[in-house]
RNA sequence: GGGCGGAUAGCUCAGUUGGGAGAGCACAGCCCUUACAAGGCUGGGGUCACAGGUUCAAGCCCUGUUCCGCCUACCA
């Protein structure tokens, strides 16, 4: 047995633990065959990332179930791994590079993925670095990365599947465009922040009459590629002029008034202008007409005027643009006036620049019929979201589920297995359409043609589609080739001369295939058979959309099984004042920060304790320190035992094998907590199974039970031989106690109870080997009763000492009267016990004990307790103490009262209730009466007093 | 616009089928009682946001209101 020292340095034990376990595999599956395998994929990480607030509380909730499946014997897996994060991290090392003052187009695309690479080889582990410091028991040897090798090939399988079930196919439309990131964004990646703006009323002349129609705009702008002003039909004020031109001011263009039903006539003049290029609703407009308008792209994939801007605005940036376009309408005195107006306003989910709407050609899957599927799956119980307020979410986002835009415009990422013959014009050589050309780049980068597939979604004006930048490209003009392996040579035409898709996948994609992915699919492994699917997945409600969604979606398509049976969202951590957590805004709490100063299991049981359902978390650095605390507290205890371990009274005791009443006591609370414990982790009660033990360890092991301890473990020294203890029984009550606790908390704090436990005399290799405590069939409350009377009588004594003032260490006098066989038996036995808990020099039992003169008293419900001080006593005091408990015990029964004086609630009321609330008030009216006699006769011992 | 969550002690929050309002911290008093002052004992402190309703009984269920927070949406 190892001794412990005077305080627990977690830093001194954390990494070697760690690697003591890893050493040994014990995060590697293992386990009873016979019960069910439990397996986790933890949400991966970015490979960027750097762990936040979010992370910990994340792999912490997974580590304790893992921690706890693998105690109670069933084969845990818990895959880690890592994302690509394809823009965030091509953005990282396009900032690395332009250190040296290149940019990832001068360099290549080879060249800049091999960077890529290189900055991942260098710094992608860090994260992974950062999770082994809380201690998480992942599988380690299965770590993946979203780009591995095997996983690339998963993406590839699927994206050939679904693009040959027609699942995947390339449209042009409009699309979220990051002019920064120079990329196609899903709409999940765009935010929405509210912003002040300004919508401008703006004249539109009518051609050849002398009338003009008001339009009212939030984006002047893009006034320069309007190709139509749009009414609603029924609007009487317009009525006259649909059909009608006006002129577009700034432009020597003119274009149509329609009628589309979907305009608001209440909003701005009930008149809008039409931009199918740069507007969502535009655009829909356009293609409502027949024939469609036309779309003019006035801004460019970098935010920058197109040169279909007019020469007065080519070139200009997009905000620059709308500065000179109003000073120009202003100057044209077009302008009727400008309103302060509030607006949502998307932003890129990576650099935050304003999204553009762009016309592209982009990827898409078709997502309705895998929706259906998806919401049947949870709707049928197959998959489990806790907490439930959230099925509602999941419903609501499934039904109006839009395609999904799967490529981007950058380089680090899957890229896109689909091939384009230069020769060939696709199976019919004509009906693929005719070529149309596309410029590929904003002006000032110079232009690149190349030609697409026309797509059949007509009307757009695909002369001025922008497509991805700075990107050269050929003729494009074929059925794509969609193959799992590299193409050499078309198969339909034979020819060599193959194009691959420029564009890579989104990121969201490979991590939508995480759970089967990271098990080996589409090879047919023994540990895809054993795990799939997973037990649990863990995570945030932000990325409920961007990825549990998916996952249920691509579990069901591809391995026609759910990926998870249960999904528990936890909330995000916020500061303590309720605020998001950002850079900008400071107010970042660092978890490595507090792993160095209260160490990763202080740390991790707080998170425990915050993780209650269903509401955010407010980190305060305070409660870690209050659960240092706990740590310090739980260390000081099993220092205490190990010092009576070889204490003379214990080895010398023969060990009857009887136990002490308070052994009884403890070991029946354990059984209590172990079961509440087991209960509170299988319905995802963080908070409740923490603070179960917590309330144990600290309240009743600590406070009551190894105080009592105390008493038993002293060679028997009382003059009264029937209460000759027993220390050998008291002693091994101690360590199965603590053995038990240890282990109860092993989940939540696995380095500190692996610490103590290997010092105490426990058989095993590490206590994360031991069996997970659970005692339901001996749930009786042994014990239970006695201590009762116990505490009592303890708390009555030390409630005079506190109320009065009197010091712990002044010894006293007691006596108490009982009112019961039981209770005078019960105190008697336990006589010594009571003694020392609230110092007494002598204690006098019995039901015929009497109340001497200045005594302070203590009124419970099967006894008095009485502490005569003489001289001591201050009889006024002891009057105000003893009214106090008494008012209390008055307010008590008047709400008893109340109760059973009704007539209703007799007749209505369960029998248990009135039972109870009769039995209580037959107590408390005891209990007051004794008071009030108490009272009285301390009043007479004052008039006396006064008399005299 | 739609939806969701919150409002309980000075602070941060628990409160699982409706049946005597709790914890931690902070505060006050007495104590270095030999595991622990990162501690022990004792105590003070709450019209459970507001207004109705259901019920014998409401912090808990229903309706409405106010104030916060979040998600979501194409009102230019």
């Amino acid at each position: 047995m190892k001794q412990l020292p005077k305080f627990f340095e977690p830093h001194k034990v954390e990494k070697t633990r760690y690697e003591y376990w890893l050493e040994n595999d014990f995060f590697k599956p293992s386990g009873d065959n016979n019960k069910e395998p439990y397996s986790i994929v933890i949400p991966p990480p970015n490979v960027t990332g750097s762990l936040h607030m979010g992370h910990a509380l994340n792999v912490t909730l997974q580590d304790i179930l893992s921690r706890w499946k693998r105690m109670t014997n069933h084969k845990v897996l818990w895959v880690p791994g890592t994302d690509h994060a394809g823009i965030a991290t091509q953005n990282v090392v396009e900032k690395d590079i332009a250190k040296e003052k290149i940019d990832r187009h001068s360099l290549g695309r080879d060249k800049f993925i091999q960077r890529v690479w290189k900055w991942k080889e260098e710094y992608g582990g860090r994260i992974t670095n950062q999770l082994r410091r809380l201690g998480v028991s992942c599988d380690w040897t299965m770590e993946r990365f979203t780009l591995d090798e095997g996983l690339s090939l998963a993406v590839k399988e699927v994206f050939v599947r679904l693009f040959k079930e027609g699942l995947i196919y390339r449209s042009s439309r409009l699309i979220n465009w990051c002019p920064r990131c120079h990329t196609a964004l899903s709409d999940l990646e765009v935010e929405h922040e509210e912003a002040e703006g300004s919508l401008t009323y703006i004249k539109y002349p009518v051609v050849g009459e002398d009338g003009h129609i008001v339009v009212a705009t939030t984006r002047p702008e893009t006034l320069l590629g309007d190709t139509a002003v749009a009414v609603n039909p029924v609007d009487e004020r317009y009525a006259a002029m649909i059909g009608k031109e006006v002129s577009l001011p700034l432009t020597d263009r003119t274009i149509p008034i329609i009628a589309d039903s979907e305009v608001d006539s209440e909003f701005g003049t009930g008149a809008v202008k039409v931009t199918p290029s740069h507007d969502f609703n535009d655009e829909a407009i356009a293609k409502r007409q027949s024939p469609h308008l036309a779309f003019i792209t006035v801004i460019g994939d970098d935010g920058v005027m197109t040169d279909r801007a007019g020469e007065n605005y080519a070139g200009l940036d997009r905000y620059e643009c709308r500065k000179k376009v109003l000073a120009d309408l202003r100057e044209g005195e077009s302008i009727v006036k400008l309103e302060a107006h509030q607006h949502s306003l998307g932003h890129c989910y990576r650099c935050n620049t304003i999204i553009e709407p762009l016309p592209t050609i982009q990827w898409y899957v078709r997502m309705k019929d895998m929706a259906v599927e998806a919401v049947e799956a949870v709707k049928t119980g197959r998959i489990r979201i806790m907490p439930d307020a959230w099925y509602n979410s999941y419903y609501s986002w499934m039904k109006n589920i839009k395609d999904w835009c799967i490529s981007r415009q950058i380089w680090w990422g899957h890229r896109i297995p689909v091939w384009y013959c230069t020769h060939c014009k696709g199976e019919d050589g004509v009906s693929q359409g005719a070529k149309i050309h596309i410029k590929l780049s904003a002006p000032h980068n110079g232009l690149q043609e190349g030609t697409y597939n026309e797509l059949r979604d007509g009307g757009i004006d695909h002369d001025n589609i922008v497509n991805n930048s700075k990107q050269t490209r050929v003729d494009i003009d074929t059925t794509p080739i969609c193959e799992k392996v590299d193409v050499k040579e078309c198969p339909r035409c034979g020819g060599s001369d193959l194009i691959r898709d420029p564009d890579v996948l989104d990121t969201w994609f490979s991590s939508s295939l995480w759970p089967f992915s990271t098990l080996g699919w589409p090879e047919s492994t023994e540990k895809l058979k054993t795990f799939y699917p997973t037990s649990v997945l863990i995570t945030a409600f932000d990325i409920l959309f961007f990825w549990v969604a998916r996952m249920i979606m691509m579990g069901l398509k591809v391995m026609n099984e759910v990926p998870f049976r249960d999904v528990y969202i936890h909330a995000i951590v916020r500061d303590s004042k309720g605020q998001k957590m950002s850079k900008s805004k400071g107010n970042v709490v660092d978890p490595l920060i507090m792993i160095d100063k209260y160490g990763t299991d202080a740390f991790r049981f707080t998170l425990a304790v915050f993780a209650v359902q269903g509401r955010d978390i407010r980190f305060s650095e305070e409660r870690i320190e209050g659960y240092r605390h706990f740590i310090n507290k739980l260390w000081n205890a099993a220092r205490f035992i190990q010092m009576f371990m070889e204490a003379e009274a214990v080895t010398n005791s023969t060990g009857n094998g009887a136990l002490n009443p308070p052994d009884k006591w403890i070991l029946s609370r354990l059984n209590s907590v172990s079961v509440d414990v087991n209960a509170a982790l299988a319905d995802y009660r963080f908070n409740d199974a923490a603070n179960s033990i917590y309330q144990f360890v600290w309240h009743e092991l600590c406070d009551w039970y190894i105080e009592l301890s105390k008493t038993s473990l002293k060679r028997d020294e009382t003059d009264d031989k029937q209460l000759s203890r027993n220390p050998k029984a008291a002693i091994e009550t101690l360590l199965k106690v603590l053995d038990y606790s240890l282990r109860l908390l092993h989940p939540f704090m696995p380095f500190i109870t692996e610490e103590i436990w290997c010092a105490m005399p426990y058989e095993g290799d590490s206590i994360s080997r031991k069996e997970y405590p659970y005692f339901p069939e001996s749930e009786q409350k042994e014990g239970e009763k006695d201590m009762q009377y116990i505490i009592d009588a303890v708390s009555g004594i030390r409630n005079i000492r506190g109320e009065l003032n009197i010091s712990p260490s002044k010894v006293l006098k007691a006596s108490i009267k009982t009112f019961s066989l039981e209770a005078t038996r019960t105190i008697a036995d336990n006589k010594d016990y009571i003694m020392n808990l609230a110092r007494l020099e002598s204690l006098e039992i019995g039901e015929t004990i009497k109340k001497t003169g200045a005594s302070a008293t203590s009124v419970k419900s099967e006894m008095e307790i009485y502490v005569p001080l003489s001289g001591l006593l201050n009889v006024g005091s002891e009057i105000e103490r003893l009214e106090k408990e008494l008012s209390k015990i008055a307010d008590s029964i008047k709400i008893l009262d109340r109760k059973l004086f009704n007539e209703d609630f007799l007749n209505r009321a369960p029998k248990k209730v009135i039972d109870k609330e009769k039995f209580k008030y037959e107590e408390l009216t005891v209990k007051k009466e004794r008071i009030m006699n108490n009272i009285i006769k301390m009043r007479e011992l004052d008039e006396e007093s006064r008399s005299n």
